[in-house]
DNA sequence: CTCTCTGCAAAACATTTGCAGTCGG
DNA sequence: CCGACTGCAAATGTTTTGCAGAGAG
């Protein structure tokens, strides 16, 4: 699946822009309906496929959401960084803090684990949806 | 779904055996599986059923793994804490740290969200999975 | 008795895959 | 031209739901 070369495609420059004008995370099917909105015609298969290619190369973040669906965002700040997000509007703050990293490092060295990798992901209502429920 | 009458039921029963006699964590699935094993005849459905209410009444810890299945463990330390699993063969090791949970409140609090709850969850491989791959 | 629980089959969903046709390089 | 890319439909795999009957209290 990696290291292969890319084609540039209508569709594949379509889930790019699409992905570029949405701010915080969407899920596949997401991305793919507001496609659709805007007239760009592109397979759900191939909106799946494109996704799964770019979070394959790093150009997009991925997360799973609360319901399990998978969530994608252009990858912006490349750091290592977790996220704070509205469960009524989709909001996504960004958690930055050296402390969980270093906590998850040591624990998982304590136990003799290698190879970890972490998700950290909250989940809350944000100051304008507390407001308007 | 909450505070509802839990009546105390045959299939009710061999769920709860079977996490009980379970380590570590098991899909609904997987549990289903088992229970037809031992010879208990419970519907797939009711295991996913009873398996929810009992997350809800917080009788059992529920995480769901990298692939999205929900997995499902006998609740042993009822305080919050987060788990270190290993992609080999399951085992559970438990990561309980202060320093965590204080820096999601924190964090929350300072973009003013609230009803925050968090998902924290490491995968990595285990000294025992790490000799014999 | 009453109301919850159960089983089974069907439905709902997100995601993947098989294939024949398309099209970028 | 060649092989990667696409669309569509069909397949997967997990979880949910509708409904009639069973059983706990």
């Amino acid at each position: 699946m990696t290291e292969i070369e890319r084609r540039t495609t209508r569709q594949r420059r379509a889930v790019h822009d699409i992905l570029q004008r949405t701010d915080g995370f969407a899920s596949a099917q997401e991305l793919h309906q507001r496609l659709r909105d805007v007239g760009d015609k592109v397979g759900l298969a191939t909106v799946y496929r494109t996704l799964a290619a770019m979070a394959d190369d790093g150009e997009v973040d991925v997360l799973r959401g609360e319901d399990g669906e998978l969530r994608y965002r252009r990858c912006a700040s490349h750091g290592h960084h977790h996220h704070l997000v509205c469960r009524g509007c989709g909001r996504v703050e960004e958690m930055i803090g050296a402390a969980v990293e270093t906590w998850a490092e040591e624990a998982a060295s304590r136990h003799g684990f290698v190879d970890v990798l972490h998700t950290f992901e909250a989940f809350g209502t944000c100051p304008d949806c507390r407001e308007r429920p």
